[in-house]
Order: structure tokens, then C-alpha cells, then sequence
RNA sequence: GGCGCCAUCGUCUAGCGGCUAGGACACUUGGUUCUCAUCCAAGAAACAGGGGUUCGAUUCCCCUUGGCGCUACCA
């Protein structure tokens, strides 16, 4: 295979949102799988829906899920700048060329212009609807003899463009995912290619672009798939060879409909700030796609690439659950430097720190909010808690006092070695315990308390060893000090 | 309504004529335990229905049903 030239074509419409992530994704890993290069292409043909912030968002969110783009708009110290041969890569800079484009298919009978109102489009739907007929434009226009339709272009009428899309036959469109599709062209209509505002619509610009950008496989949703017809019929109407193309299932929401932002989060830069963003790239990659093994977690992009393949994807569209992705994330968590992590989620403490307290906190979180949540007590400068809580539910205030303090005491002649190991100054710690014939719970609670605060903490022993002799001294004293003070 | 796509546990999926239908997530139970978790072990859970083809269909074909998508001078 010569080396593939695959785009990803977004409109600035908004921000970038998980569906286009994963079209983003299978491009990618397609292109990069075959050595090919990654296109990103800018399809701002309307006018009236654009938001200009959208494009930065969908820069910005490549770049942070590592999608490299190598051809198109990138940005650079926060400056939006293209790089490419193929340029411009937005579509409003590259009008010239679907003007031209238009005329020879007018040239050629391909198309032509329609005069129709908006509002008699309109009144004809409604008729049609009324009559339980299939809305569609009847073709008004399309018997205008070519002089006139000149005649009244020069005199400033509006118009539209549209194709003359043939009656008879059909088109046989192969997918790549989905093998042979059947087409009558008898059930297709003479759709709009250009508008009164100067713009093509997407249907032109998209052929045109991929032509001239030399795209060779257009990999995009099942929503496009209805329209692949009429873009062979274009291709061919301008004698050029079509790429490949293969359109990818849907992402659902919970409710198997179209994923719409009504499912709660669907931008891809909600996600990073709870998630790690390669996790999200080996969930996304999951949905539609398997490599046919038993693996599902992908430490890596490039590992990803390596067993991805267009004919491993699946043709069922597929439900986004978030639950498999909090599983993922906690496995790409753990699998981070805490250093890294940290970073990553821009949490407010030292490296150090990272190192020491990350690794007991991911032990169970599954999201940015859990540990920013679950690290607080180990960062915290003093902390703030019911005293009660100190006491077990089957224990006294004087057996807490009595044991904190013998703890306060005991605790500073473990080796360093111990303090360094968590297993071992368990086992110091135990037996220690047991030696004072006391219970686990009477004497482990409370210390457990004393350290964290809390009521349900990870193991009191790694806390320990986390928070290191110092603190934890620190803390016990802090913790008698309470219990002293609580009513008798 | 028309056109098109799709159909295995709740979810993501493996399966490409013969399997006790496998895995993962979630769920349930038990074990470990100072708490909550983790971890370990076990468990419940699916081939939409009907016709063919075949010695034999989850698998191939057809129909039905169901779901979804498209049906704009939006992409």
C-alpha cells in the first residue's frame, strides 16, 4: 500500500466532542499504522454556525490526547499558524477553487442553478408532508434552459447550485467496513453544492478538497454514509478517481441514540481534567474496534497502532460506558510516575510528595476527583476532624489516650528501615500490639484516626510510612491533645 | 413516510458450520482486614423471532421484528 494521506475534517462549530475524538483516533491510527500522513482540514462552509473558539479547542484537544497532526492548522505558543503543502487547510481560504469546480460542472451539465425561495422549499415540504409524501426538492428548477438560468444570474437573481443527480441506474458504493452498499438514483435529490452566501456546501467542498488534497481514505461516522452516493456521483462527474472509504459506528449514549451533549459530558476536553488522556484514548479505541486478542489495556499510542487495523472494526454502533473507562483510567494512573500523575492533573504538592503519597491514593481512585479528594488528608498542614472519631465504636477515651500515647512513645525506636517499608513496620507494629495485649482494632483505629482523620482511610501502615515519622508524631500528639479534651 | 446501516450477557466484545458460547467492566457472594478499598476465589448473566441451506447452525441466505442514522441554502 502506497503510503495513505487521511484527514480529519471538522467543522469549527463548537467544541471538539468525543465522537470526533474517535473519528480523530481511527484516522490516526490508520494512517500511522500504514505510514501515511495525518491531515487536519477545517470544513468552515457555514458561515452562520461557526464559533471562532472551536478551532484552539480542537487544536489544543489533539495535541493533549497526542493525536500529531502533520499537515493543517497547529498551534504554536498559542498562535494558530498551517503547515503543509496542500494548503490553505480551511476551507473559507480555498473558495476560488470551489468556484471553479462548480462552473465546469454547470459547464458540463453536472448542475445548475436553482432559483427556488426558501420559502417555496419550505411550503413545499409542508405540502408534502401533508400529503405523507417524501420531502424533497421536485425539481423546479432543473428544466431552466441554460441562457435563461444565465440570463436571470446576471440580472442578480439568487440562486443555488445544485447537482443534476441522474435518474436512472444506481451506485454501487463499496465501504470498507461494510462491504457493498446498493444505491437507486432514482431516491436521490438534486442537493445544493452551492449557496446564495458564495459557500459551497459541505458535499462539494469535501470532494473537491479530498481530490485536491490527494486523500486517499476517508475515514468518518455511519452519519455520512447516506450521502457517500452522491460524493461518488461527484467524483465521477469530474472524472476523478474516488479514495476509499470507510464509515465507523456510532458512539451511543446510554439510551442507544446518537451520543448528544443531553448525556452529560461529550467534550473531549471534559475529560482531561478527570481522566489520564491516553486512558481515554484506549477506551475510545475499544468502542467499534478490538484487535481480536483478549487485551484491552494500551499503555501507549504506539502500541495502540501497532495492532490497529480498519478490518477489525466493528460495524454495531457502540454505548459509551463511562464505568469501563474509570476502570482503564485507574490501571493508566497506577501505570504513571506519581511525578508524572501529578503533573499531569496539576496537583498542588512537590514531587516528593507525589511519590510518596500518589502510589496509596490510585490504589483506588478511579478518577482526577477521587484523588484529588483522597490525597487532601496526607497534604493537608494540620487536620480537621471529629474528635470522637478517634475512639472505636468499642473503645473508651481512656484506652485511646492510653494507647496513642504508647504509640507517641513506641514509634520512634522502628528502625528507618521500617519507617521505609510498610509490610515491616506492620509486622514491628503488631507484634508490639499483641505484646500489650491489646486488640488490632483498639489500638489500630485510633492511630489510623490520629493519621488521616478519617473513617474509612487506606491502610494505616502505608499512611505511616508515607507521612513519615516526623508527621506522624505530629499528628498523634494532635490526636491525644483531642481525645483529652472530649467530655468524659 | 422514503432510503440506508445494524442485531451475542446490563455494557464493550471474542466467535468467521460442530465450543459446557470465551474475556473485560459493572453486579452478587465468600476469603483477607483497624476502616473503606485493593487483592484473591466463586457466582449470576447473552446468541431478537420465524423460515430455509446443511448430517449439523450463534455462524450462510431470506423474511419479520427491533434499534439507529440520513432525509436543510448544517456539517
Amino acid at each position: 500500500m502506497k503510503p495513505p494521506r487521511v484527514r480529519f475534517a471538522p467543522s469549527p462549530t463548537g467544541r471538539l466532542h468525543i465522537g470526533g475524538l474517535r473519528t480523530a483516533l481511527f484516522n490516526y491510527l490508520f494512517t500511522r499504522k500504514n505510514g501515511g500522513v495525518f491531515i487536519l482540514r477545517i470544513e468552515d462552509t457555514d458561515q452562520k454556525r461557526l464559533v471562532p473558539e472551536s478551532l484552539e479547542d480542537i487544536l489544543r484537544n489533539l495535541a493533549a490526547y497526542g493525536l500529531t497532526v502533520d499537515e493543517g492548522p497547529r498551534l504554536i505558543d498559542g498562535k494558530i499558524s498551517e503547515v503543509g503543502s496542500y494548503g490553505p487547510y480551511t476551507q473559507s481560504k480555498r473558495l476560488p477553487l470551489y468556484r471553479r469546480a462548480i462552473d465546469e460542472l454547470i459547464e458540463q451539465g453536472s448542475a445548475y442553478p436553482c432559483f427556488c425561495t426558501v420559502q417555496r422549499l419550505s411550503e413545499l415540504r409542508t405540502s408534502q408532508e401533508a400529503q405523507h409524501l417524501a420531502p424533497g426538492y421536485d425539481g423546479h428548477c432543473r428544466n431552466i434552459t441554460p441562457d435563461e438560468a444565465r440570463r436571470r444570474r446576471t440580472a442578480g437573481e439568487p440562486c443555488v447550485i445544485r447537482f443534476r443527480t441522474p435518474k436512472k441506474g444506481q451506485t454501487v458504493a463499496h465501504d470498507l467496513i461494510r462491504g457493498d452498499v446498493t444505491f437507486k438514483h432514482e431516491t436521490l435529490e438534486d442537493v445544493v453544492l452551492f449557496k446564495t452566501d458564495g459557500f459551497p456546501t459541505y458535499h462539494l467542498a469535501n470532494v473537491v478538497d479530498d481530490h485536491a488534497m490527494d486523500i486517499t481514505h476517508v475515514i468518518r461516522a455511519e452519519e455520512w454514509l447516506p450521502s457517500l452516493p452522491l460524493h461518488l456521483l461527484l467524483y465521477a462527474a469530474f472524472t476523478w478517481t474516488p479514495p476509499e472509504f470507510a464509515h465507523l459506528p456510532l458512539i451511543l449514549g446510554p439510551t442507544r441514540k446518537k451520543l448528544s451533549k443531553r448525556d452529560g459530558d461529550t467534550a473531549a476536553a471534559d475529560f482531561l481534567n478527570e481522566y489520564v488522556p491516553m486512558a481515554m484514548v484506549n477506551f475510545i479505541s475499544l468502542l467499534g474496534w478490538n484487535p481480536k486478542t483478549e487485551q484491552e489495556y494500551y499503555a501507549s499510542l504506539d502500541v495502540l497502532v501497532k495492532d490497529f487495523d480498519l478490518a477489525k472494526v466493528n460495524k454495531a454502533g457502540a454505548i459509551f460506558d463511562v464505568a469501563k473507562l474509570k476502570h482503564l483510567n485507574r490501571l493508566h494512573m497506577r501505570a504513571l510516575p506519581p511525578e508524572k500523575l501529578a503533573t499531569l492533573m496539576q496537583l498542588e504538592c512537590t514531587a516528593d510528595e507525589a511519590i510518596r503519597f500518589l502510589p496509596i491514593i490510585t490504589e483506588k481512585a478511579e478518577t482526577f476527583s477521587d484523588v484529588r479528594s483522597g490525597i487532601a488528608f496526607l497534604l493537608a498542614a494540620e487536620l480537621v476532624y471529629e474528635p470522637s472519631l478517634l475512639v472505636p465504636k468499642a473503645g473508651t477515651r481512656e484506652k485511646t489516650i492510653t494507647v496513642l500515647t504508647a504509640f507517641l512513645q513506641w514509634l520512634p525506636t522502628c528502625g528507618e528501615q521500617t519507617w521505609r517499608n510498610a509490610e515491616a513496620l506492620k509486622a514491628e507494629t503488631l507484634a508490639w500490639v499483641a505484646k500489650n495485649s491489646w486488640t488490632n482494632s483498639e489500638a489500630l483505629w485510633p492511630l489510623r484516626v490520629a493519621l488521616s482523620g478519617l473513617a474509612k482511610s487506606p491502610d494505616v501502615f502505608a499512611i505511616a510510612c508515607a507521612l513519615q515519622k516526623v508527621k506522624v508524631l505530629e499528628r498523634i500528639q494532635r490526636a491525644i491533645e483531642h481525645v483529652k479534651n472530649l467530655q468524659k
